[in-house]
DNA sequence: AGTGAAAGCAAGTACCTGCTTGCATGCAAG
DNA sequence: CTTGCATGCAAGCAGGTACTTGCTTTCACT
């Protein structure tokens, strides 16, 4: 019962948070969308400040798991399912990450706690494209080297971030359907890292065309 | 004299705006900034909103003529100097853009004045793609459907737009200098909508070898 | 039936917010 | 000189803000 009322609340205050900010988000208006008397916000979090700051850590904390494969298999297909599970995502939060957004100037201490999510993220990218390699998705004659591959899984990431939280706004500049824009932006990038649409045998010679089945002839 | 005021009660308001965003903008706030007495801000706009509003309109028609060349004669470095040029414009006014955002969910009435820019850009951006083309920098057999060229365009634009407005609260998410990163978004980029380093001539069979100076052997 | 914890309710405090009013001051043009 | 005009200053207004206090009600558990 207790825990129900802190969750509501908390619930609340994220949606008057997402549309209102730090400074919209009275405790008047987050306890009339709670349902509950104003007052109890105060017993419940002793203050507005450490209501929407609980509020902030708890769905940061409550990230979806949405991982890449420990080796890759079908990187196109892959890599299409995991940006658009994060676009869908980002979509869901888009008003409250815009909110939290502008607060870094005011609130700094609430920085480390938003970007951690993308930090994971941005993590498991960089893993998975060097496991493109280990599996033999890039040819050895082809590596890049790791500064240009930093560089395509940030575009690549920043991409799917920009498109999620602006699509809505600017309507001429996402003129195709998500599916659509987010499976060429895997594609533009897996030729960005040179990688191949199926793996080389790492013992292969350059220039030999790969067999997967039987392994010499 | 007037109009000495008048701009430096914008700029003023410009810094409070940045920083505390719209509420926190209070006309005391603004007026203390600028030097000025608080009722000069009313007498003078009439209202915050007005002035707000007035001076959220002036920075978006200040926008710096950052362009793109008629036609295309060096793609890399062309693209690199107008991200680069973007970019620095949108770190220099990131506080700003951030509280723009998160203001579109109370006052969606600031979205078109706010978009304008990007527009300008994203549609600079795809002319001069299609230059590309014109121009003999992608081979005809080598052309793309017009949507994945958009995707292009918009992956990219997408990707310096996040760049600058995350790299300061995100510092293990981009570990390259500016400058190298921007480089290696224009060249996947452009391998993205297959151009080439070098024009091929219109004329030229489509698997012989471009030849510049000599028309043939 | 009785106890205690949690919730509601009404009122109040001290401060902030946008905005207005009345009046004194400075300053440039007629 | 004086007639405007822009500004500064002090005060005030009505409403909002976070937060507190004192009291009553509800309700599960014993």
């Amino acid at each position: 019962m207790i825990d129900d009322h802190r969750h509501r609340i908390l619930q609340a205050a994220a949606r008057v948070y997402a549309q209102h900010g730090w400074r919209g988000a009275t405790t008047k208006r987050i306890a009339e969308e709670a349902g509950v008397n104003e007052v109890t916000l105060f017993r419940q979090f002793g203050s507005k400040e450490a209501l929407l700051e609980q509020m902030i850590r708890e769905l940061a904390a409550a990230k979806a798991d949405m991982r890449l494969p420990e080796t890759p298999h079908d990187p196109e297909r892959e890599l299409v399912a995991w940006a658009s599970a994060h676009h869908q995502d980002m979509c869901g939060k888009r008003p409250l990450i815009r909110q939290l957004m502008s607060d870094f100037e005011e609130r700094p201490e609430l920085v480390p706690c938003a970007v951690e999510g993308p930090h994971s993220a941005m993590y498991q990218l960089r893993r998975y494209t060097e496991q493109l390699r280990t599996a033999g998705f890039i040819a050895h004659h082809d590596e890049l080297p790791a500064a240009e591959i930093e560089a395509a899984v940030s575009m690549f990431s920043g991409a799917v971030f920009a498109d999620g939280m602006n699509r809505d706004v600017m309507p001429v500049m996402f003129t195709q359907p998500v599916e659509d824009t987010l499976r060429a932006y895997v594609r533009i990038f897996l030729r960005g890292v040179h990688a191949l649409p199926v793996p080389v045998p790492p013992d292969a010679p350059a220039s030999a065309a790969p067999t997967l089945t039987s392994t010499s002839e």
